[in-house]
DNA sequence: CAATAACCATACTGTTTAGTATGGAAAAAA
DNA sequence: TTTTTTCCATACTAAACAGTATGGTTATTG
């Protein structure tokens, strides 16, 4: 997914190159949690692939806690803003949304990001920060979701099944490892959408 | 993996002291396992947990690794006894039992077999041995569930998607957080239960 | 009973980790 | 230029960790 919001707003005083250091520690934090999770992230290691050595680090944050923190702000709002970006759509147009919403979940091109999505969820389970930015998220997507369905003329009731059915099954299948269970997965994933989406 | 269990058979020299020991060690490994995922398996809490020191670990097993292929045996053997035992019914019944196959994975009472689950499948994200032995049980799993579609009518297409669709939304939602986007989750859970099986 | 094997505690080694203290280089501000 | 702030390296401490060596204790067996 998209990230980075670099907010350098070009005003007459920008001087905000603290801030660019610590963006980059962050990027290299979210490296590391999508190929290793929380556990797998460590001061050292990380500053060695920064280039550094930790005293960069403890400079630009107070303990590695600071950091965890900031890296749930930034999935939070990185989140927030991609799932705006994949709900909103002109009218009459949402029932290929939420195809597309499915679809762009399982491409190769987001196995980083979904990465990061298993490592926040598995730090969700014994972190209560984590966890509420989780279910901040979820309930947002998910509420999102919602209203594409019921704007293809579902129930209130419907709607929000068939939402956390979408989603459920994008995470779950992201979780499963079933490639050798059909030579035409295409097909597979072709019929699932449909019974996730169709009437 | 070199000894088997062997329960005690009340034959004139049961003597089966050493197995029971090793199977202790594996169930503590397995609550730790649930509770803190393979990272957080460490002998010397685990130990700690059992009321000795290391020194018997290192006893019963050759190092950390032994009791780690340990667990993903035992897990895996115990999927597929449970796989066995919940796909497995009267013809007729078919259509039930499917409800039930995604009714038991969402109750309280499974909440450690989750866990259990979830920590694997973290874990196969970094090691090759227990990603396969995920593939393994996934296949076994969505292999069984796709003959109960099959014997309620559906193509062997079909079946097929359902059965991923079902794994997918089972594991999926127990990754979730959404007990707050509906205050009738019941209904929520019965409709997607009804999209899964229904024709 | 004596000898052997099973089982565990203690005391180490060596590595990796989070965090601190401090000094020094580079850049910005004065 | 001088001073101050920014930024990072080095050198520590203390704890957690995997694994080994060894000796002692309990149970089993001849």
């Amino acid at each position: 997914m998209e990230n980075k919001p670099v907010k350098s707003s070009s005003k007459t005083t920008p001087a905000p190159r603290l801030q660019l250091d610590r963006e980059r520690w962050i990027e290299a934090a979210i490296d590391v949690l999508a190929r290793d999770g929380v556990t797998g992230l460590r001061v050292e290691s990380l500053a060695k692939h920064c280039g550094v050595t930790k005293g960069s680090f403890y400079w630009h944050f107070k303990d590695k806690q600071a950091l965890l923190e900031a890296l749930l702000d930034q999935w939070k709002e990185g989140r927030i803003r991609d799932i705006d970006k994949t709900t909103t759509v002109a009218s009459g147009k949402e029932r290929d949304q939420l195809h597309y919403a499915i679809e762009v979940y399982g491409t190769t091109r987001n196995r980083k990001g979904m990465s990061i999505e298993l490592a926040v969820r598995d730090w969700a389970r014994h972190d209560a920060q984590a966890a509420a930015v989780v279910e901040l998220v979820d309930l947002y997507r998910l509420e999102c979701t919602r209203k594409l369905f019921v704007a293809t003329g579902m129930s209130d009731a419907e709607a929000k099944s068939r939402s956390l059915l979408l989603y459920a099954c994008v995470f779950g299948l992201s979780l499963m490892h079933y490639s050798g269970f059909d030579n035409n997965l295409a097909d597979l994933k072709k019929r699932i959408a449909e019974r996730i989406i169709a009437d």
